[in-house]
DNA sequence: TACTTTAACTTGGTCGGCCAAGTAATGGGT
DNA sequence: ACCCATTACTTGGCCGACCAAGTTAAAGTA
């Protein structure tokens, strides 16, 4: 979306911007993801790993967000890969345990640090100040699109 | 990515801030463009060709500024919704003009107020002075990203 | 004019992400 | 003990989005 198109008008300015610089985001993100062998979005999977140890996958489903078939889908794919091992909890025969492999632990340094550089990059620029200013916004429209799911939609 | 979590600190906290209201901004968007006909990410497309009229495929994808292959899927459904219409540019054999048919037109008004009050509610408690700042904010981040495919990746 | 580069898509493949619907096991209530 | 609601995933389907590689046509160059 090019802001400096005439043809196309403030249409929702924060809504378009935000959209916008997310996907940026995400394609630096993948850019040097890939290289360490993830794909985007699956850094945040391996990320709570890293810190949580093994997890229930309903827990881990909760700390990143995500729908639960997406983390079924993405826990199908790093397993695959060798970086995640899973195993039925004794405690409950519903639920599974999640952990990373020592494969996976592997990339933790490389990841947090290309993170780390990505966030730098990111934030280049911006004071201190700004930085506190930016991600105070960013929660707060977080919370206005976390509240209602509101069914006064259609028609 | 719950920044609530104990196992989960604060790794480039304004990535992590802005992937996640994307998403659920997202998710709020699609869940009103749903109802009235549209995935997430069709709006672009379909609001650019409102403004713009009859316009190449080239000049479409420079406007949203997505990768051409997803540009190119995204109108093959949205035709065969029937709500675009192509033809081959006869100045250019290889270009096709795009435009918006009567049935997409008629989406318009909907969905810019769809927007509008997506926009409304993803802003909403913030002061004017407020959204400046975070559209200016988004902006800069915007240009560290845009900026340097740098080459300095892997490893 | 012939040759090469560039532009404008397209195709194929893979992911992440969502929703809707389905299965299996636990837990709570009567 | 029985039944029903809840929880914990899984499957299937579909999209957006990417990349890589291919095709066709226009431009530039020798």
């Amino acid at each position: 979306m090019n802001p400096d198109d005439p043809a196309c008008p403030d249409v929702g300015p924060v809504s378009s911007s935000l959209a916008t610089v997310a996907r940026l985001h995400r394609i630096a993100a993948g850019k040097v993801l890939r290289c360490l062998g993830l794909y985007p979005g699956q850094e945040f999977v391996m990320m709570h790993l890293w810190e949580a140890g093994p997890v229930r996958q309903s827990e881990l489903i909760k700390a990143v967000g995500l729908d639960p078939s997406t983390v079924t889908k993405s826990l199908q794919r790093l397993e695959q890969a060798g970086y995640v091992s899973r195993r039925p909890d004794p405690a409950d025969r519903r639920a599974s345990l999640v952990e990373a492999t020592p494969q996976g632990c592997a990339l933790r340094e490389k990841v947090t640090g290309a993170w780390a550089a990505l966030e730098a990059r990111t934030a280049a620029g911006l004071s201190e100040a700004e930085r506190e200013s930016l991600l105070l916004l960013l929660t707060k429209v977080e919370r206005n699109l976390c509240a209602e799911a509101s069914a006064e939609e259609c028609e």
